[in-house]
RNA sequence: GUGGGUGUAGCUCAGUUGGCAGAGCAUCAGGUUGUGGCCCUGAGGGUCGUGGGUUCAAGUCCCAUCACUCACCCCA
């Protein structure tokens, strides 16, 4: 009988791995608190209808992508497929708006859509979500970017460049969507089969796409910078502005359209080129309208995820992640020296002591190979002759020295020794 | 949902016109009846992804199926 598998586009993260997770979390949470950002942790599970009218209904993620199912109360219910639903809904659930006029979230957690696995994107993935709500101000829009420059550089991840848009507002988008749709009917037969269906349902992505007869048939399409209001354009320049003050490089890529239903304003990627197909590990915008939308007030915000699972991918091509070296392992020949090296163990252990020992029936040879294979820096070994001596002999594995060290209180001596050298 | 590639030891992979299932690394043991790294010797470990077909004979050829993977779509 075959073992049981993990589910498709599941994957575990095992040790050796982790550790490079923890790194960026901590990182990123170094960061977090440097700008005045706090952690919210939310549910999982969502009722399906808070993502049908955030996300919006004809999206892939609502219309196909989603692992929704009946509970036994006869809700339907949703494994979240992105944070920001959430963060809004628990944001107007508790009223923080009443509390004080801004408020800045991360939260760091594990997303689901059921798309087909492939580089960079699984069913389970994981992102680092931030967002501000309460400030109309493009300088809120800038510091996001400014924050993933910033954890960026702290990563070491040099291959990663923001590109920014802006995709208007309900004041000006409409005339330039009118526009966009006059523009591609003209040109019916030069797009791809994706691109005429999309051309009814969301005309904005056919900017998008990267079929090279797409991109040759839109070449004169309307471009959106010219449909911006005022308010819209200055918006976006105070953006820019702000960035350059910042000697940030950044990319205005007037393609840059966004999946989501929500987005309004700056949107704004992090791109890289070191994943293959996937060449966003990060992307965010301003979703002004979103906290009306689902029944709250009208509150500004903007916010932006980072995909975890591609940032640890490039991440660890720079760095390799060492398992912890025990300070110490505990070699024994026979049943009384191990039943007394357990002993000293645990209270090595239980003294923040990284310490391990040979717990079956094993020739001094191979437990010295097994210590050696740990990196263990001593070897305490205890034997027949050290029981007869009341001494056990402690061996340092770089120098080669040993020293006998009297059995009583063993244990206290070894956790002031190595607390004290550090070694 | 659509298309391509790959499935042989724990890992990375060889396997010729169809003819006894292989290597390196890793693991374990011995060389030293109580001392690691290097070296030497040996051992264990395989439903060749799964099911069917062709054949005297299939890891190899044919069909189906599953898994993994890359890409499209979409997105982080």
């Amino acid at each position: 009988m075959t073992p049981l598998q993990s589910i498709k586009g599941f994957k575990d993260i095992l040790p050796g791995e982790s550790e490079l997770w923890q790194s960026i979390e901590q990182q990123a949470k170094t960061v977090f608190d440097a700008f005045g950002f706090r952690e919210i942790r939310l549910p999982l599970l969502e009722k399906t209808e808070l993502f049908a009218r955030s996300i919006g209904e004809s999206t892939d993620i609502v219309e196909k992508e989603m692992y929704t199912f009946q509970d036994r109360g006869g809700d339907l219910l949703t494994m979240r497929p992105e944070a920001t639903a959430g963060i809004v809904r628990a944001y107007l659930q508790h009223k923080l708006y009443a509390r004080e006029a801004v408020h800045k979230f991360y939260t760091i957690g594990p997303m689901f859509r059921r798309e087909r696995p492939q580089k960079g994107r699984y069913r389970q993935f994981s992102q680092i979500n931030a967002e501000i709500f309460g400030v109309a101000s493009p300088y809120a829009d800038a510091q996001l970017i400014l924050v993933l420059v910033h954890l960026m550089n702290a990563l070491g991840v040099t291959d990663a460049k923001p590109h920014i848009n802006s995709l208007g507002c309900p004041a000006c988008r409409p005339a330039f969507r009118k526009a966009l749709q006059t523009f591609l009917d003209g040109i019916g037969d030069h797009l791809c089969s994706d691109c005429l269906r999309r051309r009814d349902t969301n005309p904005l992505r056919v900017l998008d796409c990267k079929v090279p007869g797409c991109r040759e048939a839109t070449a004169n399409a309307p471009a959106l910078a010219d449909y911006l209001c005022a308010e819209c354009q200055t918006h976006f320049a105070t953006v820019q502005q702000a960035l350059k003050d910042q000697g940030v490089a950044f990319t205005i890529d007037d393609r840059l359209v966004r999946g989501l239903d929500y987005y309004i304003r700056t949107t704004f990627e992090i791109q890289t080129s070191a994943l293959g197909a996937q060449n966003s590990i990060a992307g965010g915008g301003r979703y002004d309208g979103l906290a009306q939308a689902l029944g709250g007030p009208d509150i500004p915000a903007t916010g932006f995820a980072i995909g975890l699972d591609r940032l640890a991918e490039i991440v660890g091509t720079i760095r390799q992640s060492e398992p912890l070296q025990p300070a110490l392992f505990i070699a024994t020949l026979g049943d009384k020296a191990r039943t007394q090296a357990f002993q000293w163990l645990c209270q090595l252990n239980t003294n923040g002591i990284a310490a391990e020992m040979e717990y079956s029936d094993k020739s001094l040879k191979s437990q010295m190979k097994r210590a050696d294979k740990l990196g263990a820096a001593h070897v305490l070994i205890l034997g027949e002759q050290e029981m007869l001596q009341g001494t056990a002999t402690l061996r340092n594995m770089a120098s080669k020295e040993q020293m006998d060290i009297p059995m009583r209180d063993l244990a206290d001596r070894l956790i002031e020794r190595f607390l004290k050298t550090g070694d």
